[in-house]
DNA sequence: TAGGTAAGTCTCAAAAAGAGACCAGCGCTA
DNA sequence: TAGCGCTGGTCTCTTTTTGAGACTTACCTA
């Protein structure tokens, strides 16, 4: 036991492989890690993984978050299968937004990732605070 | 069973009380997630796991990753304590990167997720394509 | 003596994100 | 009936972030 998780190894390969062949772009990983880790799309995904909302409920939900971003990242977890978009033809239209079954699916590891944040933000805070106190 | 996950709903309540207080950079969850969830800090995180890597091995193992990025990655995840940082009096100095204890009780989850993602990206690129193919 | 290596920093250009005005159609109210 | 607000956006402008690439200091090698 050295803290080594198994299979890392043959993943790293992978990475490795597309290296000299310049097929970066095609590591699966990557690929679909970059796709949620950016700025909005892991808060939308955990709203969304509530209760379905409309947009401007999470506009409120969420309200640091610019109009122009909401529009884009919904559009983007939509293109990647994981956001499911239905328009009501009320008056005003209203549009509503929920997880998919591939979407809930990859919310299960999220969900833990999450869960290790807010267990550990103690000892990231005081991390933050120890290097800050170096000069 | 309704796929919802239990416990979810407390911490969007955590949330949405930093919503009227203006609180919002206090959420734990935001805090610790965001520190993780940009392009390159995963990617960085994942190779750590492996072994202790050298910034020139970094370097040429993520050849797409600006020198730039990857000196200020690597700051931000020694400030959050993810990662040592140690320096040896060779000449010329060298500098080793390592996993810290808490990086490595990350990359658990972490783990779990870029499992999701290497599982699933078939079912993503899919949902990609079936969605680009739409006008 | 020229070139390579180490781990960066510095500057400038390009890309991404944020702020806020603007849009159309309808319902409500004054 | 004139205005107002609600809906879910788009458009433009500014600021921030990222990327590309030259430059640094000190040594080792050809």
């Amino acid at each position: 036991m050295d803290g080594r998780i198994v299979n890392l190894r043959s993943k790293l390969e992978i990475y490795k492989a597309g290296n000299g062949g310049a097929k970066l772009a095609d590591c699966p990983i990557r690929d679909v890690i970059q796709g949620i880790s950016n700025k909005w799309s892991s808060l939308l995904i955990m709203a969304l993984a509530e209760k379905p909302y409309r947009f401007g409920e999470l506009r409120r939900l969420v309200p640091d978050i610019s109009q122009r971003m909401l529009t884009q990242t919904l559009h983007d977890l939509q293109r990647d299968g994981y956001v499911h978009r239905q328009v009501f033809p009320t008056k005003p239209p209203s549009v509503e937004y929920s997880l998919t079954d591939l979407g809930r699916s990859m919310f299960g590891p999220l969900h833990q990732l999450m869960q290790w944040a807010e267990l550990n933000h103690g000892a990231v805070r005081e991390a933050r605070a120890v290097f800050d106190a170096e000069d």
